[in-house]
DNA sequence: TGCTTGTGGGTTATAGCCTT
DNA sequence: AAGGCTATAACCCACAAGCA
């Protein structure tokens, strides 16, 4: 056992006990959450906090190791620096890190650690410039110090930032009840599950426009009436007229229970029944377009999965290594079991054989990994998967909309059929086999311009 | 080991559609 | 009726690779 190492394992006793954050917080709705990175400016970057935080002790000066200089400074014998290294070298091992990964955390922790006394915590703020000025990984280092228990997050949330950025200009009174609202869509309450972060944002977006105007009116949103609300809603048309008023309806009814307002102003307004045109299928050459598009092994199952087996994006970037039966020919997709058909096969095993040649020691199991998930165990962004096709008319969404409507066509408008073979709802189902049937008895109509083929792109 | 650089891919914000 | 998912664009970071 290398010398250091009993120093350490002291170490790791005095630090499970003291330092070691507590488990994961509370559960925050769905997973696969992102962790948000830090941006520009520097001083304040955001970030969403993902495990329990340490409190700083009180009174501790900011260090500065932009000024960091090896010769000068570097303490290769302090234990905290040893034991980082050795927590390094253990989870590099785990999760594949190359050389280049493992050399440049090596080169951080030693900035980072060389002057560390037991006590001490390590602010994200401190070391972001030093780190960034450098080249190094800040992510990387953060797990070892987050490991070893010395890492003190101190970014403000980027929810934060941007609810107060889309705070800004409404009226004092309506701003508090609209923020109490949007915290707890958030944070979820005793009552009140969390909402995806993406919900909220949608939901405040929104109404802001309305949330502004009815700022230079009223002072508080009790003073809001059943007519502001219609007059409002005239104005708007379709799902944009729909979705402000389910929101504001959240708001209001939440507003009513906390008792802030005396009447809600949105009761009784009927949202009315969304109207659903007849799904299109794809023109031929649209789908060529898109098929020629990727060349990439990773891209190429992305596509067959969506094509031929109407997988959704996020349920393919979910996808694990063992949902991959090649030897059975079976394949399950959310769950449900699917056999694979020859195209799929093939493009798998392409995949399979670079994924092998190229991270032969990765820890992630997800089945579609990139050179950045590769060194962590999530799955891939949304926007690594859909940016091959972006501006063509077959994205994997489409191709998947288009897989589920052939299969209408030609094993004939049965819901029943299409509840079972791709796991959908079955209102849903039954709008896939209706769009079939319209399609069946009148095969030659076809009118682009209400395809949804054709939607944000101009082919 | 340390520095520079190109770029693939990640984050954020927004609108619209899909699913339950 | 409510909530979630997807596409998209602008912006820019982190990694890999090359070199000294």
């Amino acid at each position: 056992m290398e010398p250091y190492l009993e120093k350490v394992q002291h170490h790791q006793l005095f630090f499970t006990n003291l330092h070691r954050p507590r488990q994961p917080g509370p559960p925050r709705g769905k997973q696969g959450r992102r962790r948000g990175r830090p941006r520009h400016p520097d001083p304040a970057p955001a970030y969403r906090p993902v495990s329990g935080w340490l409190q700083p002790p009180l009174f501790e000066a900011r260090r500065d190791f932009t000024r960091f200089n090896r010769q000068e400074h570097a303490r290769l014998d302090n234990p905290w620096l040893a034991w980082a290294r050795h927590t390094a070298h253990r989870l590099g091992e785990a999760h594949g890190w190359p050389r280049g990964v493992r050399l440049d955390v090596g080169r951080a922790l030693v900035i980072v650690l060389s002057g560390h006394v037991s006590g001490e915590v390590v602010r994200h703020s401190e070391i972001f410039p030093a780190l960034r000025s450098r080249g190094l990984s800040v992510q990387r280092t953060v797990e070892v110090l987050s490991d070893i228990g010395v890492f003190h997050d101190d970014r403000t949330p980027s929810f934060e930032q941007w609810l107060e950025r889309k705070l800004d200009g409404i009226a004092p009174g309506i701003r508090r009840d609209v923020e109490h609202w949007a915290r707890l869509l958030h944070d979820g309450g005793p009552r009140s599950q969390p909402r995806d972060e993406s919900t909220v944002w949608n939901y405040l977006n929104r109404i802001r426009p309305v949330l502004l105007e009815w700022s230079a009116q009223h002072d508080h949103l009790r003073e809001v009436t059943r007519g502001d609300v219609l007059t409002e809603l005239d104005a708007l048309h379709g799902s944009q007229r729909r979705h402000t008023l389910i929101v504001l309806r959240s708001l209001f009814g939440r507003a009513k229970k906390s008792g802030t307002i005396f009447k809600n102003p949105t009761s009784r307004i009927r949202v009315g029944q969304h109207e659903y045109g007849v799904l299109q299928p794809l023109e031929p050459e649209y789908v060529n377009s898109s098929v020629a598009a990727v060349t990439k092994p990773a891209d190429r199952l992305a596509l067959a999965l969506a094509a031929v087996h109407a997988a959704r994006s996020g349920a393919i970037r979910r996808l694990q290594l063992d949902n991959l039966d090649i030897g059975n020919r079976k394949l399950v997709i959310d769950g449900r079991v699917r056999p694979m058909d020859e195209l799929t096969l093939h493009v798998a095993r392409e995949w399979l054989d670079h994924r092998r040649r190229r991270w032969p020691d990765t820890a992630n199991l997800h089945l579609l990994i990139n050179k950045f998930t590769a060194l962590g165990t999530g799955p891939v962004s949304a926007v690594s998967l859909t940016a091959p096709l972006r501006g063509r008319a077959a994205t994997l969404e489409q191709l998947r909309v288009d897989r589920q409507l052939e299969e209408a066509l030609s094993h004939g408008p049965d819901a029943l059929h299409l509840a079972e073979v791709f796991g959908l709802d079955e209102k849903t189902a039954i709008r896939y086999a209706n769009s079939a049937r319209a399609l069946l008895e009148r095969p030659l109509e076809s009118n682009p311009a209400t395809s949804p083929g054709t939607r944000g792109s101009t082919p």
